[in-house]
DNA sequence: GCAAAATAGTTGCTATAGCAACAAAATATG
DNA sequence: CATATTTTGTTGCTATAGCAACTATTTTGC
């Protein structure tokens, strides 16, 4: 057999992101929260009032999923959905007051864990680094 | 707000790990075969006979998601499992004449796939992405 | 201004992904 | 060698992840 598995890049990127998912899932479990309800929070910290397609195209995920992850946001009672007034299509997702509070929780540990995967790795190393994974999306698009 | 969103690095690899996916995933759709089941058919061409155990270990992955792909892989007639005659509790996995075939379509796809991902990006630049992704997973484990 | 097209969200489907608890078998330990 | 522990695999649970098809709106084009 003439390929070497370990040596596709997509590979090691693939099992990284599954660590980092795991860690921070861990991390997040005693609050209740879940990884990618965490990024949703985090996105409403900054920009309370988006709609769930403004979430879908920051997290460049399916509508689909967001639709899925705001509704159990909001079973947990962190976020409120409200039809826009000027666009009776489109939900827009708040913050309750129990999400905000979150702002205490999963910015440090956003933080924290941000902290722990760059020790011992420059800032010229992670900037690099940024670059050459857009150049792979980027790669995959034309 | 002080965090900036699009500055964590876990965020850059997972939205690329995404973007991975899905265009293998569409790569592969005319011939019935997800993108993990794939990882399990490459390692299958390489090294026939693994046990669940096995393949879980060299995918990082839980045992269980190990189990119900390869249960998948067996309804689609590529893949065969009998159990250890040494360990009556391992299920060795063998690929199946239809699954050795497979060989013809995957491989060229990987490569085609890993050609498009890498393109002007240096083998050097790829070693140090490498080893900046294993420094990484290595500073979550400490 | 009305039909056609586009957009926002939902539902149903399949495929990862990991944890806890379990059964069966193998190994370790006294 | 009998019991305790470990190991392999399974089942049930929750949480992503995306596609196709659908409804309800809004926008476009004529």
């Amino acid at each position: 057999m003439s390929f070497s598995f370990d040596d596709y890049i997509s590979i090691s990127i693939h099992k990284t992101d599954l660590a980092f998912t795991q860690y921070v899932k861990n991390k997040l479990a005693a609050f209740n929260i879940a990884p990618e309800q965490n990024l949703i929070i985090m996105l409403l910290l900054k920009n309370d009032g988006l709609t769930q397609i403004e979430l879908a195209e920051k997290l460049n995920k399916d509508k689909t999923n967001i639709a899925r992850m705001v509704y159990n946001l909001e079973q947990k009672g962190f976020i409120k959905r409200s039809p826009d007034v000027n666009d009776r299509r489109s939900l827009k997702v708040f913050l309750t007051d129990k999400g905000k509070e979150l702002s205490n929780i999963v910015i440090p540990i956003a933080e924290e864990f941000n902290h722990v995967v760059t020790k011992g790795i420059t800032d010229e190393e992670l900037e690099n680094l940024k670059v050459l994974l857009n150049k792979m999306r980027e790669n995959l698009r034309s």
